[in-house]
DNA sequence: GTCCACAGATAACATGGGTTATGTGATTTA
DNA sequence: TAAATCACATAACCCATGTTATCTGTGGAC
């Protein structure tokens, strides 16, 4: 385990060093992976909900379905993320969650993670901390959804997935793969499927992304950064473990 | 301090009873509170981010400046309501926070809360509730900016707002006080001032909402639940305090 | 290899909401 | 009391994005 390292771990060294204790409280998140295909609901809004997931590997999105029958993106999650701590404080899911590739899931009963605050402090940090981080991500796509237009909010979107897959992947070049449909980036930033499209035509042609099927490549990083108005800020994470430690 | 209980603690008993010894914890949290005037910065986007603070009393709101001069506000905090958890993780302050009201304010060290994740479960899983409870509202943010149009996102705004209010005053009857300006709402909504006016005229007319100065009266309250597909869903709260005791 | 389903591109047209401008009443300042 | 400021209402005009429709290319099923 400790040469093909669990992606959970992986993330959450990310905050700091772990001792042998807290990386086996941390593993025992990854017991019982189940894997799942591409488009598979893993649940839906409204069903009981009782446990956390960590994404070992693959992409998913979750989503609200809205009463005219579109419905909004909330999130996509990558490899490593955990889905479903906002519904910790609630008895049913509030939004619906997919799988957009194959992908093999790990689930945690909400239980388990209240063990997790009562036996380790530092991992009681860090599963907070990862909350305000997503808190985070969510208030910057709402600035995203009020004050920006379809060419900065789709610059934005991509943007904000290179960054959050480098995070995890220092090595990752200019290029990578990305498994949504233009529907399901139209959903997630509040546009047209058809705008979306416009878009992305607009974007190849100033030279800033190119997308092809599920591929994209960022032609003009230092562009898209002063598009979107790109503040490093919010990669200035706090340090707290050693305080805690 | 029994009979003029603390702000603070009536929210966390929201989620259950406290023991003696939490609940002096809790209140440490309200320790050297200090007031400010309406329309005070509390602290500005960038600013060095070490403490969450609880509103004892008054209103304030936070917001993201926009390179093109425009912003977003982000959340409209209401007395008890808990500010700056999301930059536990972070070393800077990723949003302003202004008063709408003349407010008192208590400060409290990131430091602090790492204590009481050491010394109380109880009081953990609150705060951690809180925390997921604020992503919970911001997604459900997201879906107003997303999919819903001007009418139903002022519908929307004002009804959160309601049921905010409502949940620690459950007296409170169809009407109440709301200290923000038309700018304010356009800045929460993703709209223009004028737009958020011509909006609000129209929801008179339809005798939805009536707005006049800083008091709103809801004069349907079916209606406007209809409008903004409200599901009652997000009011469905867990209880794990009875597992933690 | 043929057929089908689906993602995407593009165009023509419609509209919700932005922008700019002007007016009014209420509140504050002098 | 006069002047200045502010929050809001309303109207005219405009544009970004939605809607509907059609066409193309790709990949899967058989």
């Amino acid at each position: 385990m400790s040469g093909n390292e669990s992606c959970i771990v992986r993330h959450f060294k990310h905050y700091g060093p772990l001792s042998e204790s807290d990386t086996k409280l941390l593993q025992a998140l990854e017991k019982e992976p189940i894997s799942g295909t591409s488009g598979q609901t893993l649940w839906e809004e409204g069903d009981k909900a009782g446990e956390i997931c960590t994404i070992k590997s693959g992409w998913a999105y979750s989503y609200r379905n809205i009463d005219d029958g579109t419905r909004q993106v909330l999130d996509v999650f990558l490899p490593g993320d955990i889905v479903g701590l906002r519904e910790f404080a609630f008895k049913e899911r509030m939004s619906g969650i997919k799988l957009l590739t194959d992908s093999v899931i790990c689930r945690f009963p909400h239980n388990h993670l209240i063990d997790i605050f009562r036996d380790s402090t530092k991992l009681t940090t860090i599963f907070f901390s990862i909350s305000a981080r997503q808190q985070t991500l969510l208030t910057e796509r709402l600035v995203n959804l009020g004050r920006r237009n379809a060419f900065e909010k789709t610059a934005h979107l991509v943007y904000e997935l290179y960054m959050r897959l480098k995070r995890t992947n220092p090595e990752l070049g200019n290029s990578f793969e990305l498994p949504l449909s233009q529907q399901i980036i139209a959903d997630a930033l509040g546009l047209s499927a058809v705008h979306v499209s416009r878009t992305f035509s607009e974007l190849r042609e100033e030279n800033m992304i190119c997308r092809e099927r599920n591929h994209v490549t960022l032609l003009d990083i230092e562009r898209l950064e002063s598009v979107i108005g790109f503040s490093k800020a919010y990669l200035q994470e706090q340090d707290y473990l050693s305080y805690v430690s």
